[in-house]
DNA sequence: TTAGGGTTAG
């Protein structure tokens, strides 16, 4: 197709280009005939060219041909910026910011929002301030634009206040400023800020769109603020907004993460647009919530009507299986993702850390090492830590210490880790490993996340520490605990004192052990909650043993349901009985 | 001829 020897026109050059745009050996030989074509306006071509090139993400190539490139006028370099981000290049773009600056090209208003990303994305703190700085020189700190990825750029770093401060002085803030700062709140795990400004934004008469909606619906999933979800996606319908099939799954995904299953079945069936993530959301959910059954039922049934899964589809199924302890299926599942011919559901490191955590929980912990050892690529943090849990589910000391030993090497910082090799020496009684675990993480700063549970009653989210005395009902709260702990004794209740999976905090006295956020929390929900209704408590970290059994206990005595979210899943306690047999 | 916002997983 390509005539090796007579030089081509530049119309027929850029023909060219156009129909073998995703074709990467095509581009090279059009690449070598611009070159050689003599024409005088290569820039036009290799524009093109760099184009295609960033498409198909060969961003190496592209810079080369950018190189080749005769005074590349800014635009040129905007567009290089853009093929950074797109393709999640930040140091690139710094290296790229650099030569800029070193050439005395000036940047104009279509850089910074390119070159501010890449800087979000790079995730270096002192960088950001630096390139705040340059933006402020070149006098666009104040278009719209530029100030709404600074602000996400604090965000993202942590700086809140800086971030919000940031907003909140921004001139005439239009409705995508307020939802990317909104979207950013719930991507940092910040959703209680981001239900103040919503608040905020009606209060300012702000009119809000699905966007908006999304991001809220994703902050009450977070929250497990079922109520105010149910009251936002009321008032968006009320307001007229599109309620698309985005909206939807992320309303499906707001019951679940509230332990509402129901609710999340009947809109399911309700739906008149479902995708593969509206799938892939109550896969996970089901498997979240402890209905393995569900799930595995639910992903037949989409096969069966030719829905194809993607990756996130296997980590439910996977994790579907690894809850219920279906090893056997957990393998044929992993086994079809190897064998697909379909690129995009390559086993990847999740799904190594599902299947090590499905073969660890189950007992088989060498089989998960060896699993771990044969992986195609190099194991990280998240797969030693899935075997590192295993290891403390059955209380592997010596392979435990062996898994703990090369997660300090991959992350050392890891609070959650330490705190897991830590049990697993306490429930195997060596106090003095213990200490040494303890007095490293103190030496290291290693910081522990503190515990915290909510309830939300009429709206508002109640939140409790251990041992927290700041709500206002904190009387009636341990006076209803007392009266609980004294019948469920009666019952037969024993404090769990020697826990596995106690946290650090759990190791205090057996008095603060009654005094846990999850119990407070339950017995603030007794107090409030209408009788019949159950109590749903969000956990911050993984719930204990001792206040699992209490749980139990507490949902035989007062015969209502106790739907508790702790990191990892959920536990519905009826009757005595959790959900997660046992399995967690 | 370019620029800011949303759903599943981590």
């Amino acid at each position: 197709m390509l005539a090796k020897q007579t030089p081509l026109s530049k119309q027929m050059l850029s023909k060219l280009l156009q129909t073998s745009s995703s074709k990467p050996k095509q581009l090279k030989k059009i690449h070598a005939l611009v070159l050689t074509s003599g024409l005088s306006v290569k820039n036009s071509l290799l524009t093109q060219l760099l184009e295609n090139l960033i498409l198909i993400g060969d961003m190496c190539y592209a810079r080369q041909v950018f190189d080749e490139m005769h005074k590349p006028r800014v635009f040129l370099w905007n567009t290089l910026f853009k093929g950074y981000v797109k393709h999640k290049l930040p140091f690139e773009s710094v290296v790229l910011y650099q030569k800029m600056r070193d050439l005395d090209v000036r940047p104009d208003e279509f850089t910074y929002p390119f070159v501010v990303k890449a800087i979000s994305q790079l995730g270096v703190w002192p960088c950001g301030f630096t390139f705040h700085a340059h933006v402020v020189k070149h006098g666009f700190e104040t278009l719209g634009i530029v100030a709404t990825e600074l602000v996400m750029m604090y965000m993202k770093f942590g700086e809140l206040s800086s971030a919000q401060f940031l907003f909140e002085s921004m001139q005439g803030k239009d409705l995508v400023a307020w939802n990317a700062f909104i979207a950013v709140c719930v991507q940092t795990g910040n959703s209680a800020l981001a239900l103040e400004y919503y608040y905020k934004m009606c209060a300012d008469a702000v009119q809000f769109d699905s966007f908006t909606v999304v991001s809220m619906l994703s902050a009450c999933g977070q929250l497990g603020s079922l109520e105010i979800g149910k009251e936002v996606y009321d008032r968006a319908r009320k307001e007229g907004i599109d309620c698309n099939v985005i909206v939807e799954n992320a309303r499906l995904d707001m019951y679940l993460k509230c332990g509402s299953t129901e609710d999340a079945r009947f809109l399911f069936e309700e739906m008149e647009q479902r995708n593969v993530v509206s799938w892939s959301t109550m896969i996970v959910g089901y498997a979240m919530n402890g209905d393995s059954d569900e799930a595995l039922a639910l992903f037949n049934m989409m096969q069966r009507e030719g829905i194809r899964p993607n990756y996130v589809t296997f980590l439910g199924v996977l994790s579907a299986c690894s809850h219920a302890g279906l090893v056997d299926e957990g393998k044929r599942y992993f086994s079809i993702m190897a064998r697909s011919n379909d690129k995009n559901l390559e086993p990847r490191k999740e799904h190594y850390a599902c299947m090590v955590d499905l073969l660890g929980r189950s007992g088989l912990l060498e089989e998960a090492y060896e699993f771990i050892k044969k992986m195609p690529m190099e194991p990280d943090a998240g797969i030693w830590g899935a075997l590192l849990g295993a290891c403390a589910v059955h209380r592997e000391t010596k392979l435990g210490q062996e898994v703990a030993d090369l997660l300090v090497e991959t992350a050392p910082d890891i609070g959650a880790y330490q705190v897991l090799l830590s049990n697993i020496y306490a429930a195997a009684g060596k106090w003095d490993c213990v200490d040494k675990v303890r007095s490293k993480m103190r030496k290291l700063g290693t910081k522990k996340v503190t515990a915290y549970s909510s309830v939300e009653f009429e709206g508002k989210i109640h939140f409790f520490n251990r041992g927290d005395k700041s709500h206002p009902q904190t009387k009636a709260i341990y006076e209803k605990l007392e009266e609980i702990l004294k019948k469920i004794r009666n019952m037969g209740y024993v404090p769990q004192t020697g826990s596995v999976f106690h946290d650090v905090e759990t190791e205090e006295k057996e008095s603060s052990l009654s005094h846990h956020s999850e119990k407070l929390a339950i017995a603030f929900g007794l107090i409030n909650g209408r009788a019949g209704d159950p109590i749903r408590v969000m956990k911050n970290l993984r719930t204990c043993e001792d206040c699992h059994v209490f749980a139990k206990f507490v949902s035989r005595l007062t015969s209502r349901d106790i739907i508790m979210r702790d990191k990892n899943r959920f536990h519905h306690f009826r009757n005595g009985v959790c959900s997660c047999r046992e399995f967690w």
